[in-house]
RNA sequence: UCCUGCUUAGCUCAGUUGGUUAGAGCAUCUGACUGUUAAUCAGAGGGUCGCUGGUUCAAGUCCAGCAGCAGGAGCCA
């Protein structure tokens, strides 16, 4: 057996009492050709390996240079030096890969974030990466968890869909017919009859409509997958491929949708303080080194950790459409005419320097806005008594704007398919969807969650394209 | 897709009104030193100045097109 060791996260956390210890990892530094700083991946931390002077040949030292990977036995001392608890006394030291230092890009300073983007491969062997990519897995775990103790089922839904009545965004084609000579109808259309589903397909835009039947039969599901979008979107908050989780549940309307929302942002938040306090320690640093190279205005007021505090311990303000129209309105920002797109009236649509304002300078604190006009929202969200509105709901985070959006369904078939008539959306093709509302329909309600956004928030990193280990972005797929 | 900006050594950046052989710090390599912590000291190597074209006696520097990246906007999660 090859794998005996100890991870080094638990090694630093034994008291030093000359005990042996076997450790793997790759090598951070390599300081006085005697101090090696190893690092496995566990925790940001090194473990120094001491290699005495003298106790191994010139040939083998030559060997330990930046990211070459080692094993290494040895007794766990209290450490001579200031900087660290411990060392470890190496007895053997065996190069499991060299690494040639000429040729290896990361060096043991600062990089900037976009070089590091384009070694995409590598940067997981930096700090930074190490500490957004545990924190990135403890929340995937959490999300799990939470639902998991409330008794959802884990629903997978399809990646590769044919409904193509959504209206949530471009999408991505699935196809195995030649592009270069593809078969045709008469009319000169492609004919997807001989595609391999005999159908055009896509990759899914959501798994919301799908997560609806599940609901509308276990009760309480949710989804957690990849999502695809066509969008040529270049921001740092946009992504062409990223995760999302979509709970769905029956016998719920707009306010147990907002009230279960808040409760599963905190707690993922709470999971990832009390286990991952070191990398998010280490991330709110770096943050707010950052944040020191920016003009005062444009800093954060509080730091990272202060920040997700504040999230845990204060409710989210919740208003609906209107008020928040209203609110706007009458802002000083609005009256000296400084946004951009000024507050026209009830029914515009917000933009996200409106939905700033109101989280980041207004409330301060994440806000649950509610119930917007039908008119700019999606077809199959309940209509409210007004005759106006529809029970929709979004919460807009501070730095990264919209991080949920749900609403109550509408669940009454002909008022369903009123709207979707109205929006010019083929009801023949969503006639599987449409059958929940004929076989004893109910109230029900669900919102769908951007992990990465939501991975940005915890983690402080200011680009989505920081928190997915291989980002899927116009112009750019390399890794 | 639109607006703005950027692109010079492996990395982070200087580079004057266009003018000889394009610089620095870090990294790398060689040597010295040896309880270091971004180790230190001495020396060496390392460049198609994003690409294509233009103006000029002369272009890293000026102009145009293209590409990539970044920030902002739109779309959204």
């Amino acid at each position: 057996m090859f794998n005996k060791r100890t991870k080094i996260k638990e090694v630093l956390a034994q008291e030093p009492m000359s005990q042996e210890v076997t450790v793997m990892g790759w090598v951070r530094s390599f300081r006085n050709n005697q101090f090696i700083a190893l690092n496995d991946g566990s925790t940001n931390n090194n473990l120094q390996v001491v290699a005495q002077l003298g106790k191994f040949n010139d040939e083998l030292l030559k060997r330990i240079t930046i990211s070459a990977s080692l094993k290494v036995i040895g007794t766990l001392v209290p450490s001579l030096g200031k900087g660290q608890k411990m060392d470890l006394n190496a007895a053997t030291i065996e190069i499991l890969g060299d690494s040639d230092a000429e040729k290896y890009p990361l060096q043991p300073k600062k990089h900037s974030l976009e070089f590091l983007r384009e070694i995409a491969h590598l940067r997981f062997r930096t700090n930074t990466f190490g500490s957004v990519f545990r924190v990135r897995h403890s929340l995937a775990y959490a999300i799990h968890k939470f639902f998991n103790d409330k008794g959802f089922v884990y629903m997978h839904t399809p990646v590769i869909t044919a409904s193509d009545a959504e209206g949530a965004g471009e999408m991505f084609r699935v196809t195995t017919l030649p592009f270069d000579n593809p078969p045709r109808n008469e009319d000169g259309s492609i004919n997807f009859k001989e595609d391999f589903f005999g159908r055009s397909t896509n990759l899914t835009v959501s798994g919301q409509l799908e997560g609806e039947l599940g609901a509308t039969a276990f009760g309480d599901i949710y989804t957690f997958g990849p999502t695809f979008r066509a969008e040529n979107s270049n921001t740092a908050r946009h992504l062409a491929e990223f995760w999302m989780i979509e709970p769905e549940m029956a016998f719920y309307d707009l306010e147990d949708n907002m009230n279960l929302a808040e409760e599963f942002i905190r707690y993922i938040i709470k999971y990832a303080m009390d286990n991952n306090r070191e990398d998010l320690e280490f991330l709110a640093q770096r943050l707010a080194d950052e944040e020191k190279q920016l003009p005062q205005d444009k800093r954060a007021e509080m730091g990272l950790i202060e920040k997700l505090e504040f999230v845990l311990h204060n409710n989210f303000e919740r208003l609906t459409y209107t008020e928040a129209i209203d609110i706007l309105k009458e802002s000083n920002h609005n009256k000296k005419k400084k946004f951009q797109y000024p507050i026209t009236g009830w029914g515009m649509d917000l933009q996200s320097e409106h939905e700033r304002y109101l989280v980041e300078k207004h409330f301060k604190k994440p806000v649950i806005l509610s119930n917007y006009p039908r008119e700019i929202k999606a077809f199959y969200m309940r209509q409210n008594d007004d005759g106006k509105t529809v029970a929709a709901m979004d919460i807009l985070a501070p730095g990264i704007g919209e991080i949920v959006g749900g609403s109550q369904r509408e669940e009454r078939l002909e008022k369903l398919l009123a709207r979707m008539k109205e929006m010019n959306i083929p009801a023949e093709e969503l006639w599987w969807y449409l059958d929940t509302r004929r076989f004893g329909t109910v109230p029900h309600a669900g919102f769908g969650l951007g992990f990465e956004r939501m991975t940005q928030f915890v983690t402080g990193m200011t680009n989505i394209r920081d928190v997915i280990a291989f980002p899927r972005t116009p112009k750019s797929a390399e890794f």
